[in-house]
Order: C-alpha cells, then sequence, then structure tokens
DNA sequence: GCAGATCGATACGCCTATGGTATGAATATG
DNA sequence: CATATTCATACCATAGGCGTATCGATCTGC
C-alpha cells in the first residue's frame, strides 16, 4: 500500500467522485482510477460500488477511509514532531548533577527551562563527575553540571555561575550571630573541607584561598559532600566553608557569617559535547547564558 | 512523503545501520541512501547524524520514527479493517421495524446476531412500511421487518416467521378464563382489527379468514396498531385477533383464549434490496434462514 | 426518442524515479 | 599499512506513474 493511494483513496471517498478527485488532487482521472484498481486488489476488497451513475462507497470503504484520515494524520505528525524536535522544542533533556549546585542554580535553571519549553521534558541523574564525563561521551546525558571539571578534548566545559562563599558554625559556636568574621578571627579554628573525591575540586579552591590569604587552617575532617560537612559542622566540630546559596537553605543547628576576606572562586560549570548536536541543549544553554545567575 | 520511505527509515532506525536494513529489506544500500536522504530533504530536518563510522538516529529521528510506527501499524489495521468490513464482521446493520414483530421474532433475532457478531453494531429504527421501502431503496436502512409488503422489483421480501393467533379479550369479559373458543362463540361479538393504515396489513388478512369461515365479524373499531387495540380490548370494547407471541407478554386487563377454527396467516417479512451488495445483512439473512423461528 | 453531456475504464506513449552495479571517500581493524 | 566496512555518488536500465485520446454506459433535455 502507497501513501499514493490512500490519498488519492480519501479524495475520491470524500467526492464520491472520480473525476471530480481528480480535479482537487490536480491530476487527471485515469491514474485515479488505476490508483484505486490497484488498491482494491492489494486488498483484495471492493472500496467502492460502481453501480449506474457514479460510484458509492461500500462499507469496506468506509472502514478503510476512517483508518486511511488516520494515516495522513499520524502522517503530518510525523513532519511536525521531527521538525518540532529537530528545533528542540520537543524531547528530553538528560541532565546530571554533582554536588551543590543542586541546592543553588539548578533547581532555578530548571524552572526558567520548563516555563519556556513546556514541551520539553527534563531527566536528572545524580553522577559523580567522572560518570558524567562518560555519559556525556556516550550519548546517555547531554549535559552535567558539578564544579571544577578536568579539561577534556571531547567536551566543552562552561562556566555558568559564581558564587561567593559563606563561612558556616554550629548555632552554638561563640562567633554565631556575628555577620562578619575575618580571617584573623579564624585562624586558630578547625575547618571541615568538602568535597573528599574527585580532585581538583572545591575543597582544593577552598584551601588555595586560606593560603593566599596567609592562613593554614587547621583540618579537622574532610567530608563526602556539602550535607556531611554541614552535619559535623552543626555538631560543632568545626567551621566550614560554603557556597553563599545554600545559606539560602535553612540548615538546622548552623549559622552563616561573611568571610570577605577569603578569595574564593566557586564557580559552577557545566559539561557537554563539544559538538553538541541536540538542539534541545542548545536551547538549554542558550537560556544559561542569558539568565543572570549571581 | 512517500511509505515507501518510512518503511526504509524504520528500517535502518532499527538497525542505525544502512547496509544491515537494505538486506533485511531485500534492497541494495544506494536506494536507502536516496530515499532517507529524499526523505530528510523533504522535512528539512537531519534524522540520523552520520559520524565517523556509522550512522546514529537524532532526537527528530527518534521523533519520526515513533510516529512512523504509527503509520504502518495504522496501515496494517486500514487493510485489516477493510477486509474484515467486507466480510461483514465489523460494522452496523441499520434495520426498520413496523408493528408488533418488535415483540416477538425481533428482539430474539437481534439476541442471537449480536451474540454471533459482536463487533457488528445494530441500529434500530421504527419506520412505517412505506417508509422502509424508501429507506432500503437509498440506502439509510438494509433491512426492514413487518408484515405483508406489496410487490416492489428492486426489493427481496422474505417470509421470516408465521405465527398462529390468539382472541384477545378484556379480563372482565365472560369468555375470560376459557382456554379454547369456536368461531361459533364469538360470531355475534364486537371486534377491534389492526392497524388502520398500510394495505394490505394483518386486518385484511383477519377478516379474510373470518369469511372464510363463514363469519361476518362486527367491526367496533379500527386501531392505529397492536398496542391501541389491546388498550381498547382491555376497555371491553370488543375483542381483538392477535399474533400468539404478543400473548406471551403480560398485557394489563387482557386475556387471551385460542381459537383454532381460524385460518389466520401472520406472517412476518424482511424487506432488503433484491441486489443486497452488504456483507452485513448478508450475515444476517444466513443467520435468519437458519434459525427456526416457530 | 435522440443528441449531447457525464462519468468511469481502457489504451498507449512519454518520462520520472526507483533499483541495481560499480566505485569513491572516510574510517575502523588487525 | 593493508584490508574491511560503511555510507555516498555516478550511471544505466526499467518499472510504473501521468497525460491524451477514446470507448462504453448512463443520464438529461428537447
Amino acid at each position: 500500500m502507497e501513501m499514493r493511494q490512500v490519498r488519492y483513496f480519501i479524495a475520491v471517498a470524500e467526492e464520491e467522485n472520480f473525476t471530480t478527485a481528480a480535479r482537487r488532487l490536480n491530476v487527471s482521472q485515469p491514474p485515479i482510477t488505476r490508483q484505486i484498481q490497484q488498491l482494491e486488489a492489494e486488498l483484495g476488497v471492493e472500496l467502492f460500488s460502481r453501480g449506474k451513475k457514479g460510484v458509492k462507497i461500500t462499507s469496506a470503504g468506509q472502514a478503510f477511509l476512517r483508518e486511511a484520515k488516520q494515516i495522513v494524520n499520524r502522517s503530518r505528525l510525523a513532519v511536525e514532531r521531527s521538525r518540532a524536535a529537530a528545533r528542540g522544542e520537543i524531547g528530553t533533556l538528560e541532565m546530571a548533577y554533582f554536588g551543590s549546585p543542586i541546592f543553588s542554580i539548578l533547581p532555578r535553571l530548571m524552572r526558567r527551562f520548563r516555563d519556556e519549553n513546556a514541551s520539553v521534558s527534563i531527566s536528572l541523574h545524580p553522577l559523580m563527575k567522572k560518570e558524567q564525563v562518560e555519559a556525556v561521551k556516550d550519548g546517555r546525558i547531554q549535559i552535567g553540571f558539578g564544579r571544577y571539571y578536568p579539561f577534556d578534548p571531547d567536551l566543552s566545559i562552561e562556566q555558568v555561575a559564581d558564587e561567593p562563599v559563606m563561612l558556616a558554625m554550629a548555632a552554638s559556636h561563640r562567633f554565631a550571630g556575628r555577620d562578619t568574621l575575618s580571617l584573623k578571627d579564624v585562624q586558630k579554628e578547625p575547618f571541615i573541607i568538602f568535597p573528599r573525591s574527585g580532585r581538583p575540586s572545591f575543597a582544593d579552591e577552598t584551601l588555595r584561598a586560606f593560603h593566599e590569604g596567609g592562613v593554614d587552617p587547621r583540618i579537622e575532617f574532610e567530608a563526602e559532600d556539602l550535607s556531611s560537612a554541614l552535619a559535623l559542622c552543626a555538631a560543632g566540630l568545626g567551621l566550614c566553608v560554603a557556597p553563599t546559596s545554600v545559606a539560602g537553605l535553612s540548615w538546622p543547628g548552623i549559622r552563616f557569617a561573611e568571610l570577605p576576606q577569603l578569595n574564593v572562586q566557586c564557580p559552577v560549570s557545566c559539561i557537554y559535547l563539544a559538538d553538541n548536536q541536540s538542539p534541545i541543549l542548545s536551547r538549554f544553554l542558550r537560556m544559561i547564558r542569558s539568565v543572570d545567575l549571581v
């Protein structure tokens, strides 16, 4: 069965007249006759009863007509959907994150993207940085978020935000209540740094900034991630440097203070295939770049 | 967009390999390349990304694939449905009735037909005999049921049942309670006959039978139809001859008695186009003829 | 009742477009 | 580095689709 036969059939069925259908289809009448004959032969079914004066659709023809309309509708849909997908208007954005971006900019980005691209669904995977690189390379995800990605020739690494940091301490700490602290205030304090794995990391950047400020902090613990670090911090085991955005959330037993002398780069970056083929990802990146992310 | 392109596309999409797809489709590889190229050109969309080593389907291709599968499914359905319709296995049987058949054999016929043809829906219209003839001729209905149809060259008239009759009387009538009556018993009684319109009719047949039995009944009323006749009868305005099957129903205030001496033909017939084109009707007629309808 | 109009089917020639073979370019494989 | 694999391209033969012309049947109008 060929599409042409379906189209011709629908025209004839609706006109109940071969000649009129031919005019409507901008072809002459004989081709209509032949295509309908071939269709009937293939089906083994009489679609029109050629009675005296004109043709009439049979019940088999009516049954075929219903399906035929579905076929052309689906064809139209196929065109529209594939074009929309090519423009990145429909489909799925597979993304991954590691660490604190899930607390800060990621929710805002996802919200904004969904608002502007209602027909694109987002799938979010928690993945270590190393797993993210693999997943991006073999197409399981299109983009990964995290901090401090190592260089990779196949990947584009793009910084999407750079936050200041704050100092976290237990609510019972003697500095709790102070809005601002100096490096001198904290130079004797025990510190908790994170994350433990995946160098280079925020931990390295924190240490670098302390040394730059002339302080050699006492590292009491290396926590697995931000949540663990703040838990230890709340237990009074030390102070902790954390991105500002997480200070916006309420952490039980934690107080935050500014530490303006500490020059920490706290960037959130994303990675994606350097030769990005995904129109959805292109849309997402365009949005990221257009948004002011503190 | 042509069906061939859709079929080729699906094969390539599923194999993610032009050469393998070509083997599966029993064609050589170049035609595959060309058809896919043409499809992409028509859509204005890249369906496969030709990267180093092999091809990979794009997101647009995946979107198209989903619709493409729907298209071939619909095509298969179109073939199956139209063939089933041609065999009379699906569709609608449009039928009409006039008068008492609705109380007797019609429910049984419809029930039986539905049991054996679950996918055929039945549409039932109450239509005068004259309207039935028109409706059959211009295809609005396929079959009409009633009694005493006049001859018509375009129509087949087929008797489907022939019932004996009983005598109906008011529950207060002096004969009420008697199982059997003779012509002599009732020769002085007033009678109600029906229907009033649509000669020849059951009324004519009733009168003929009385005359044949040597009785010239006193016609008190000519009722519109069976229901009206029995209503008048229940009011004690006269006796009424009715088909046996309606005696099976319970009519308030009515008693029935047999009248064996009255030789009434009480046939139920149906009419349909002499050159019947409808496979559903053929099925229905075959069933009617195979059923024993008393 | 006959001429003309209408409608679908058929015949035939032209040409598009499909498929096949051969081959090229790029890349993976051993 | 030679070979194999894979998709794209070139070219040819041909199947099949379209248009013109025409037929046969039926309906219409005078």
